[in-house]
DNA sequence: GACCAGGCACATC
DNA sequence: GATGTGCATGGT
């Protein structure tokens, strides 16, 4: 995919294709960063509770839900087959929208009980990608981030991550205008990197860690942003 | 007290 | 198809 901004002429003149100027900004915040082993979760059952308890909500909230499932010995495809709804709720409560995640999560969870495997996501994960990842999306409170980063994180499954950091990054180096869908975005990286799972795990947590160093939602503009240092070294 | 945080489903036009 | 709204807690 050559125009992410598509539409729009890109802010930015490359001078540098895409596909260089991505694997760039990898290097550069890998080597900023160094590796970060993401997701933060134990188990790939606890990596897409996480992502579910994540949606429109700060990780540190979210932190405090998982803690209480674990202390609840729910953090299991068959401890939380075992909570009741209200209990459910009231462990899960400091991530917010409760009531709602509580639905979400019991779909979850018929879901992966539907899937071959007895509760193993491992299992439940396997077979062709877009197979895979259509069933995900058929489940009530699983759009395309939450689908993304339960099959990359919690699957090992080559599908690019965007979320609004992702975004965010993008847009603050003229990448993209904020008029793409979720599914340009995704392709951007997909069709310009080389094809390495490994690879989009680790450039999705990056992104996460620059944005949560650099570039916060408040600020105009990334402060001390490595990739910025990287463009003008480039000229 | 306003704003923000690793979305998503649904109603309405 | 685009746009608006409800969902909710906890930190800054």
């Amino acid at each position: 995919m050559k125009g992410m901004a598509g539409h729009r002429p890109s802010a930015v003149n490359h001078e540098t294709s895409l596909d260089k100027r991505l694997v760039s900004w990898y290097e550069t915040l890998l080597g900023r960063f160094g590796r970060q082993g993401w997701w933060p979760g134990r188990t790939r059952f606890e990596i897409a509770v996480g992502a579910i308890l994540t949606q429109n909500t700060a990780w540190a909230n979210v932190e405090k839900a998982i803690r209480n499932l674990r202390g609840a010995g729910v953090l299991s495809f068959r401890g939380m087959r075992t909570v009741s709804n209200r209990r459910l709720a009231s462990l899960i409560r400091p991530s917010g929208y409760f009531n709602q995640k509580v639905v979400k999560l019991r779909a979850f969870l018929a879901w992966l009980g539907s899937r071959d495997g007895g509760g193993s996501l491992k299992r439940a994960l396997r077979g062709p990608l877009s197979e895979v990842r259509e069933s995900l999306l058929g489940v009530r409170g699983i759009g395309p981030e939450t689908a993304d980063s339960i099959l990359l994180y919690a699957g090992d499954r080559r599908t690019f991550v965007v979320d609004a950091y992702t975004r965010r990054v993008l847009e603050r180096h003229g990448l993209a205008s904020g008029g793409e869908d979720y599914e340009q975005v995704r392709a951007l990286f997909e069709d310009n990197l080389p094809a390495v799972t490994r690879l989009y795990n680790e450039y999705h947590a990056l992104f996460v860690r620059l944005c949560k160093e650099h570039c916060a939602k408040r600020q105009p503009r990334c402060r001390g942003c490595p990739l910025e240092a990287d463009r003008r070294k480039q000229k």
